[in-house]
DNA sequence: TTAAGAATTGCAAACGATTGCGGTAACGTT
DNA sequence: AACGTTACCGCAATCGTTTGCAATTCTTAA
């Protein structure tokens, strides 16, 4: 016996001197066929490790079951837990997952997007990446085939997004510090207008406005790549200023636990003087000493949301456009940068 | 026009007054075919937007160029690094890689292994359960596609493994302790004679041997959940002997930041009272102060290797049993938790 | 002019599963 | 005895692509 071998309808169909048809109308319990002869065919098909060829099936029946996910950074923490809900529910859901990376190239991306069109896959789960000057592309493959956003996504296309109440989240992270008797709130957002990042910062000027609190433009910085080194490069400005901000939001776990390492090394003491909330709940969130106060997003909860909703358009296709945007609700985790003394 | 319409060679052939099987000779270049037919067709095809039916192409030839992954955690770092280095290469040799996780529970696994099999992959890649104890399954798999192993490999099942140099890393990262002056070296590793965990360890006692330094069984420390939380217990239990040791070399990241967790909130100093090397060159290790010493482990050349091992396999299919296991040099990357002073 | 040979192109089967429709046999009804 | 019904099963087409072989046209040399 080859070592790869598969067994068919055809060859159960020979052994049992039956047709091709009914053997697989046995085997999917059609009322035509007689309850002995099922029992025949279930039990050779048993004996003979009989499993239907997927490929042959879907070719036939011209859906796959698969859906692609594209994604910039697979060993990025957060896309990591949503890919686990995307995985869980798809399984649950009876699909496949495809999984491709951008890296954060655009170009990249519109490649793996026209391969996973070209490859059948039902439809497609993507975050974007962290530029997008061609949505031509997309638009196209989202004419073909559903899509839906997760996580970096865009207005500029007209599907459904699933993301957190960014906005709401960093109003409850700057509220949480104005309750803590905060007044002179540093920012260290991104300049590239993400999503994301807009968001963030939109929460935090409601918040502090909210609170009668005022505005100050010297505190609210910028970088291009937010990351540690650089959440720690603009930490160090603010403590150079004449008068120091007394808590720091990055929206970004990395640029928080940069922030801290800044002040650890200036044995600024957190959060006494200087209070720290970051955004993710990263892994490292509990590493850093102090452990740091931080929005926990629930990345398997964003998982399963986004293949629900995809699944619900490739089964119930429509000729409308869709542009729903779902929300999902987020936690602030106080831990030791921000607790009250 | 349908919003999922695919154009196919039938209509293709239609639109130019030939047969189907002269279309498909010309996109593929077959020598047989009219220089200008060639250039008609295929310039029909760029125009109606013509791509092959991949799943069409599947079911005739057998090959599906799928690969199957199934890995315990797709989230843990380490692991998201190695599947990084897989979707490198497998889009290079033109792969498509399924992704599923088995969440540590083995019948999860072999339901995966089923799956997968069932699906058509060409071949999969697997990094196994903590614990296994049925590899019944996985020989019948093994029996219909090749199986490579990665990371969390066990011997008794015989396919290509694919895994860092386990006991030299060990042995490396302690000789590096002793170097530093270090005699008293504690491990902390898994009670569960894990295949990494059983390496390391033989690494550890190698290094102490050979250099005549006494193996004291006291500071030999195991743990079944080798993890943050019993890194710091253990420690604390090091902590509290009338004579502590001057060194921990934990098999794991985790447990070594637990490690040094412990030891700062004692107020040790690290590394002049006690020195402390992990393994794995997590994220999480730049991130806790001091920074930690540990043994980098190249995940993506791992994901490479073992895709460019399974390929092969798979290209070049024998009926002779592959047991081979090929070892991923690593380095020592050596930071504050164990620097000469 | 003609036949051999080369250059093109088409026919049809094959891959494995599904399914509409038609066929057969057994049985019951009048 | 003739017909209808029911239960069960098989034929054959279909999905889109590839490919061995046959068929056709065109060249070219005898």
């Amino acid at each position: 016996m080859s070592k790869r071998h598969n067994t068919t309808l055809k060859e159960l169909a020979k052994e049992l001197n039956l047709s091709i048809s009914t053997v697989s109308r046995a085997l999917n319990d059609h009322p035509d066929i007689n309850a002995t002869t099922k029992q025949n065919v279930k039990d050779l098909a048993r004996r003979m490790n009989y499993s239907p060829n997927l490929f042959a099936r879907s070719f036939r029946s011209q859906k796959t079951n698969i859906i692609g996910v594209v994604v910039p950074n697979i060993s990025h923490y957060f896309t990591s837990t949503i890919l686990k809900g995307i995985l869980e529910e798809a399984e649950i859901q009876g699909y496949r997952i495809i999984i491709s990376e951008s890296n954060n190239s655009e170009a990249k991306q519109t490649e793996m997007l026209n391969t996973m069109t070209q490859f059948g896959v039902d439809g497609i789960l993507m975050s974007l990446t962290r530029k997008i000057e061609k949505i031509d592309d997309i638009l196209q493959t989202l004419n073909r085939v559903p899509i839906v956003l997760f996580d970096k996504v865009s207005q500029k296309i007209p599907c459904t997004q699933i993301v957190i109440d960014e906005e709401q989240a960093a109003f409850n992270a700057v509220e949480h510090l104005i309750e803590l008797g905060k007044e002179r709130i540093a920012i260290i957002k991104e300049t590239e207008n993400s999503y994301n990042s807009e968001k963030r910062y939109a929460g935090y000027l409601r918040a502090l406005e909210h609170h009668s609190i005022k505005i100050r433009e010297k505190i609210i910085l910028s970088t291009e790549d937010i990351s540690l080194i650089h959440g720690r490069r603009l930490t160090n400005i603010l403590l150079s200023m004449k008068k120091r901000p007394d808590a720091i939001f990055a929206i970004t776990d990395n640029a928080a636990i940069g922030a801290i390492k800044a002040l650890n090394k200036f044995k600024v003491k957190i959060p006494e003087e200087v209070a720290v909330v970051g955004f993710s709940n990263s892994a490292n969130s509990k590493i850093i000493q102090p452990e740091l106060t931080t929005v926990d997003q629930p990345g398997d909860k964003i998982g399963r949301t986004s293949v629900k909703y995809l699944i619900e358009e490739i089964e119930n296709p429509s000729n409308d456009v869709i542009t729903k945007t779902v929300e999902i609700k987020t936690t602030l985790v106080v831990r030791d940068s921000s607790l009250r003394a």
